[in-house]
DNA sequence: CCCAGAACTTAGCACTTTATTG
DNA sequence: CAATAAAGTGCTAAGTTCTGGG
């Protein structure tokens, strides 16, 4: 593929500053140009690494500082009323709005705050204040309650001041320009401080998360671009010029140590064509992937363990859609694993189950401590290969001893170029949706049926991923509800006596009649289709497959081929995020 | 090769806004 | 018009993969 930029128009500051930018529309259809047609390769602006010629932008927004308590508002510790440094204030103010979580009854939790709470106390206040449990935070927090409702009940103008606010900071600092484009800011806010959480049972959960100061922050942008300012009496800890990233900030947190950054919106044109390049890979291992899957079923006999171990690995990430699964440092992180990582205690093994002969039952925590459970019959080799891998092992072993996703990843790169094991994740998802709405969709049926075809095309997507969610808070409640919307039957509408109606009736109350009915059958449907889109959907999180996982191309086809507006499947911000996809793909797209 | 660090994608949930309903 | 529910957005943690140095 022809990659010179010199296709490109170089940038340059003063074009850069030009207002009129492109539009992603716009945008996309000079990539398709430049890119050989017809066979819509995925972009490659730039050579070797490069990312951008030109970067611009307002630095981040910081957290705004530390307001202290009114001076009615007390700490109590050990029954007496006590004042607090500011230091010391600020941190036990973010236990205090804790308060009502469970997590403040944890004890890790508590160890882990009191440890670094302790370190911004006065030493007065150190000596003073030794044990948690005499730390009375009532009082603090029944004045954020009270805050909070009062931010509730502000009037109108109150609000609209603050939305007015966020319009201008987001106006300020939520757009950069790169190369030649404006460009949308995923995150220029700073995080503020506070106590990190963490998901699940985090050994770090707790700690306090410290202030991020201008001194923490490395800025990255051109060499020509105007360097933002830092705010009034500080210094930037670094600025930079490295278009070998497309991170304009960055900056080490406290808790793990690692670097956060400051990158683009989800639109912009360096996500877009990464985006896009991802669904292009997973498209060539469409086509490779019989072979592969000859390959692994032969490496099932390899004499080398490592090469078994390999096969079966790679058996479930294609089969069960399992994430690679690094080794992680223990005691850093909850202990969650992927494949690779799979421990004996995370299957059992079961000559015969229900009927089924060789069935897996998987139980492991996996991304974000969800829990994975299933129970999959395999094949009889990779049961047996999984048999002579827990031979002689402890609950706590690796399964796959001599395995690593380093390993696999390295493998996987010389079966095809580009290939790696979350590949299979975006393969599997994208094809699944693809065949699974060539099967439910109902040529015959209304819109509303059609987008329940397609939630359950998308469903099928999310189990597969395992992406849960807790079942809303109000869910029985607003499902009931929504079973107390149905309207009555429409013979009800007729009278008891219905059949006599058309008699003692005039033709033309019929003819309304008859429209009555089948509005109101059409108005049952659209709630029938509703309530069952919702139960299915109680703990399945459809969102993440869609964002992340399905290749944009089959649904945009999938509209324009049903006459479904895309409107109706993705909303605004997904429309800006997939633009490319909604410019490009025709309805006879095939991933 | 191994390792750590860097860069970037993926993830669920809390919160906010908008739409619906009574 | 207020209450409620649904939809949408923001937040930031938690993964994967890449990179570069020994």
């Amino acid at each position: 593929m022809q990659t010179s930029p010199r296709h490109w128009p170089h940038s340059s500051p003063s074009r850069a500053l030009a207002e009129v930018i492109f539009t992603p529309h716009q945008r996309v259809k000079n990539v398709i140009q430049r890119c050989t047609l017809p066979a819509l390769l995925p972009p490659c602006r730039y050579p070797e690494g490069i990312k951008w010629k030109f970067l611009e932008h307002k630095g981040p927004v910081f957290a705004p500082p530390y307001e202290p308590l009114p001076e009615n508002v007390k700490f109590y510790y050990d029954g007496k009323v006590m004042k607090l440094s500011t230091k010391a204030e600020e941190v036990a103010t973010f236990f205090a709005k804790m308060l009502d979580h469970e997590y403040t009854t944890k004890e890790i939790f508590r160890k882990n705050f009191f440890k670094d709470w302790r370190k911004e106390m006065t030493s007065e206040e150190k000596s003073t204040i030794t044990n948690l449990s005499k730390c009375d935070f009532t009082h603090m927090s029944q004045y954020f309650k009270a805050q909070s409702e009062a931010r509730k009940q502000m009037s109108k103008e109150e609000k609209q001041k603050i939305k007015e606010e966020n319009e201008r900071l987001l106006k300020e600092y939520g757009y950069c320009v790169m190369d030649n484009h404006k460009e949308r800011i995923a995150n220029f806010k700073i995080e503020p401080p506070g106590l990190f959480r963490g998901r699940g049972n985090h050994p770090k959960m707790g700690m306090l998360k410290r202030r991020i100061m201008p001194e923490d922050i490395i800025i990255n942008c051109s060499k020509d671009s105007k360097i933002p300012a830092p705010p009034p009496g500080h210094k930037w800890k670094e600025v930079r010029h490295d278009n070998k990233v497309t991170w304009l900030v960055s900056w080490t947190e406290n808790i793990q140590g690692s670097i956060k950054y400051i990158m683009l919106n989800p639109s912009s044109r360096i996500k877009g064509e990464k985006d896009w390049q991802k669904y292009e890979t997973a498209r060539r291992l469409k086509k490779c992937v019989d072979k592969i899957r000859n390959q692994y079923r032969e490496d099932w006999k390899s004499k080398e363990m490592k090469v078994r171990q390999r096969a079966v690995a790679l058996y479930f990430i294609d089969k069960l859609a399992l994430r690679a699964g690094n080794e992680k440092e223990e005691g850093e992180t909850a202990d969650t694993v992927g494949c690779c990582s799979l421990r004996v205690e995370h299957i059992k093994l079961h000559p015969e189950l229900d009927g089924q002969e060789y069935v897996v039952e998987f139980d492991f925590l996996g991304k974000d401590s969800i829990r994975y459970y299933n129970k999959v019959p395999v094949e009889k080799r990779v049961f047996k290969n999984l048999q002579l891998f827990m031979e002689n092992k402890q609950p706590e072993d690796d399964l796959f001893d001599r395995l690593n996703t380093s390993i696999l990843n390295k493998h996987l790169q010389d079966l095809m170029e580009g290939l790696t094991a979350k590949v299979f994740r975006t393969y599997n998802a994208s094809i699944t949706l693809q065949q699974q709405l060539k099967e439910l969709t109902n040529p015959d049926d209304n819109i509303p049926a059609k987008i329940l075809s397609y939630n359950r095309a998308n469903r099928a997507v999310a189990i597969l991923c395992n992406h849960q969610r807790a079942p809303p808070k109000t869910f029985e409640k607003s499902m009931m509800n929504l079973q107390s919307k149905v309207p009555p039957p429409p013979a009800q509408l007729w009278g008891s006596r219905a059949p006599s109606c058309f008699v003692l009736c005039h033709p033309r109350t019929v003819e309304s009649k008859k429209k009555a009915v089948q509005r109101i059958e059409e108005q049952l449907m659209k709630l029938e289709v509703q309530a069952t889109d919702r139960e299915e959907n109680k703990q399945i999180a459809l969102g993440t497959s869609k964002l992340n996982y399905l290749d944009p191309r089959i649904s945009v086809a999938w509209c324009k081929k049903w006459g479904i507006p895309i409107e109706k499947i993705y909303n605004k911000t997904q429309r800006e995020k997939f633009a490319w996809a909604i410019d490009m793909a025709e309805e006879d797209y095939e991933f």
